[in-house]
DNA sequence: CGTACTAATGTTATGTTATAACATATTTAC
DNA sequence: GTAAATATGTTATAACATAACATTAGTACG
């Protein structure tokens, strides 16, 4: 079986000086309108959680997440934060890195897809590859030795674009 | 580029019947000998670690490891326990599982391998996926793109042939 | 041998990540 | 308007991991 992942590899790390207020705000209205269409409810702390996580490219702890919405003396518990974070994942807003224990906004909401983790440990941030023909292809080669995938966890860790520019 | 994958995915789950004394001794000798030709000490805590590790081929947590070096009234604290693990991992011995949280013996120690793992959610267990093709020729893809992987955590979690059998 | 050095382990305390259990409030449907 | 479902609040604790420093056990070399 051949195949060519080079159409496939839908990497893309945001420049340093890219306008990331726009990053940002089309994720939370992309939030707002699939949670509408799903009949979900994009209550307040649902959206202030998804500020936070969209303040920045690189994954964030929970803990990181909560003395966010905490500064200004709010009084939000830690399990506030994760039952947050899992109406959030499931509904494909964010994803978890496993091997950070930190959130990451999706950026293919709606997509429904299956992502892997391009993480860099210069500046911290993650992008999602979508590489759906790689991983199907893999997860076929496993079924026909008897092992049926249905949960996966990728992320490679390394050095960006444009920290290796840099 | 055109790669086939069938023979890289070397991937081996023990059956439900196995003598798993075997494989514990197997490793345990392993160990020794690995450690005696680097010069390392193969110690008491370090040999009982890795003796819990492979009491199963399902990955277990540092704090289980720690109540089973315990059991019959032992004092070892759970720092003991993250040191030696370190060791082991440093050494090639133990694999971490980063979506577990959770140690497991590595099945080829000595070979200096990039590991990915399959784990079967039925009985726990897993298994080294043995995918040196398929992860170079991704990571030479992504640095075609300017990524350059360093490290990687690939954990597909699943059902295992036996347990799709049984 | 013995002493200085390094590696390994012990001890105590604490930091970090995540969830359980139950109470209250808000929304929705009828 | 009330019952049911959904969402959030409150308190406590479980589970995972490391910091800082003391002590012990090997090793190297005079």
């Amino acid at each position: 079986m051949a195949h060519n992942t080079k159409k496939n590899l839908n990497l893309v790390f945001p420049a340093p000086g890219h306008d990331h207020k726009c990053c940002a705000m089309a994720a939370l209205m992309k939030a707002e309108v699939l949670c509408r269409a799903s009949g979900k409810k994009f209550t307040d702390i649902r959206r202030r959680v998804l500020e936070v996580v969209w303040e920045s490219h690189a994954p964030i702890g929970a803990y990181d997440i909560l003395a966010k919405l905490n500064r200004g003396g709010g009084r939000t518990a830690p399990i506030a934060v994760y039952r947050t974070l899992e109406f959030l994942m499931e509904n494909g807003l964010v994803h978890r890195i496993a091997s950070l224990n930190a959130f990451v906004g999706c950026a293919q909401a709606g997509h429904d897809h299956v992502a892997g983790f391009l993480i860099c440990h210069e500046c911290g941030a993650a992008a999602e590859m979508d590489s759906e023909t790689l991983s199907q292809a893999l997860d076929s080669e496993l079924a026909a030795r008897g092992f049926v995938v249905d949960s996966q966890v990728v992320e490679l860790s390394g050095t960006c674009p444009h920290c290796c520019a840099g």
